[in-house]
DNA sequence: TATGAATGAGATTTCATTCAT
DNA sequence: AATGAATGAAATCTCATTCAT
């Protein structure tokens, strides 16, 4: 599959010939589906994103769950889509950098990144309903979150480990609960265990 | 520089021209400093990491520094150098792609990569040392650095901003400290709904 | 209509997507009526060398005609074919290029080319016949009307006006009739200045 | 030289081999001069422009001449230039029908033409301040004078012959002055020889 | 008859690299 | 040391043509 080369070898890496081997075509048939290399990597991202988004949705449409739930869930999901299919993180990941160097990929890129960004919106919410999330740190989280995300992204890619991958996010889970690094009250927090 | 020019195409993407015209001299005369433009690249990537190293071993060398106070230097020493001079994360984050997707640059990016992670184990070993981190939990620990620095690096290359990136930074640690995630004993979770 | 596009983008210029498109057919369909481009091309030449020659002979072939009033009739006819199917003369025009850019569509270029001279002959014969035309000056009216017909071809082409073109053919007209350009006997100039 | 090339095979059927096969140099090289085919293309129209401009140039900038002598001198001097270069009048023929099928060769072949139509504007001019043209027939004038030059151009570059060329020019100027055709007197017309 | 997927040859263009000067 | 003209390999893309269905 064509994501499996852009994720490898970049936007500029992976040659037309590389495509076509793969898919067991010429370079020419390329050009009866897709009118340019362009358009088989926006293709190839747009059904990474929706088979992404989709089972992201699947998690924050659930009403029922507690925000700690949806958030369990979310990187439960994100491991298990990293294990099924190994491409889909590592052609993400390797498309936040392809994009920002070719013009004509960002605004693709970036549709994605505001959706990413929706669901994290949605947790904030459901944690700042339900109590746990002070009104007033939402940025705040919403940065961390970002960095955690990009972070696990980036070493799983890296570890290129399924397993290796869950340990990291269990130790990331950790020390986003503060069970990890030492912690001085800052203000007016209660001591946990 | 050059720099510049590989962190913002790339390495296939950033051509000998370009680095000449920023060098002020011809693509010819790239030939009499370096023997090939992987030369150049690895030039770039080695004088970066010499850069960054410096800093760091200026922060972790000094014993009198405690597990916190370390932390807080090596942190306060990465926004530094990212304001001073914004290519040198940029192009450590670019490289850390191209290295992947060309076999003969993975070497000397593996590299500085390992050297990276003596400096994440000089500071376990000092927080182990100071008693504020279980010794059992070290691997853990490592793994959480590393995704929190990935994470903090791949952020602000995007943000593109060193005042978002201080403000990203200083929730990240917030969250470390477990001061912005609702945290609760593991298990003893109460019903919801 | 393929005409109209050999006409606008020339023979190598028209793809048989376009031929296709324009047919309402697919490219295969084209190779069920013809052996290939060419031979579509040479259809629509030939077609067009139809078309066009047939109007001349109703004028030629009428006996009764005097000269003066052939060649009225003759360019009478062409303005109205311009007028009723732009691509005619357009097609014509182009294709005097593409023949002579292309050796295998030379001979039917060639044909249509003396077919055309046989009616200027004709035209020519009537008027010795008359008396109107000097029989030593055959050489040199035919040389003229060539210039002339190939002039008001051209032209008539790049205006893509029909009310444009009738002017300029009026024009020309007065032209050949020494009504427009100062007339002298040859040698016996007056001294200018 | 590539004004050959272009001038047989046009725009389109001319190929970077073709062009730098004639040049001795390889495909690659073309582009260390030009940064298209496209820039190769007007650069020969442009040098042709100036080659044909120039000439023409010295004819009407001849305060001297008179009416008769300016256009006598400028057949002259289209005649030498066809028996010099033949490419020259070649490539421009060409060159209109191509610059009509490709849209970005079309600004340049009509900024030529407009220049062209100043030629002929300022031998309009001439005649009209020597009183051999009537002031109301300029129009009539300038579209006769285009239908001719066009005519006289087409017809030598199939022709290909200097020498028939010439016979045509002088056959073309004979019928222009009414000695060719029957005349009828358009009105106040005096009789010529 | 007709489709449309696919081929394969060839076109334009890019670029790291070389080398005479 | 330095230039910049030139190469040659490879990349993207086009398109007339074929052929299984």
């Amino acid at each position: 599959m064509a994501r499996r080369e852009f994720a490898r070898s970049g936007y500029v890496g992976t040659t037309n010939r590389r495509i076509a081997e793969q898919a067991g075509i010429t370079t020419g048939a390329i050009y009866h589906y897709f009118t340019s290399k362009r358009d088989v990597y926006l293709a190839v991202f747009e059904e990474t994103d929706r088979i992404i988004l989709t089972r992201y949705q699947e998690v924050t449409s659930d009403a029922l769950l507690s925000f700690e739930e949806m958030v369990a869930q979310l990187l439960e999901v994100s491991s298990q889509m990293n294990s099924e299919d190994e491409t889909l993180a590592a052609f993400l990941a390797s498309a936040s950098v392809d994009a920002h160097r070719d013009p004509e990929l960002l605004p693709t890129y970036l549709e994605h990144d505001h959706k990413m960004m929706g669901f994290f919106s949605q947790l904030i919410d459901a944690g700042v309903e339900e109590g746990v999330i002070h009104d007033e740190s939402r940025a705040d989280i919403l940065d961390a979150i970002r960095v955690l995300t990009l972070g696990l992204t980036w070493y799983s890619v890296r570890l290129g480990d399924p397993v290796a991958h869950r340990r990291a996010t269990a130790a990331t889970i950790q020390a986003m609960r503060g069970n990890l690094f030492p912690s001085r009250p800052a203000g007016r927090r209660r001591a946990t265990r």
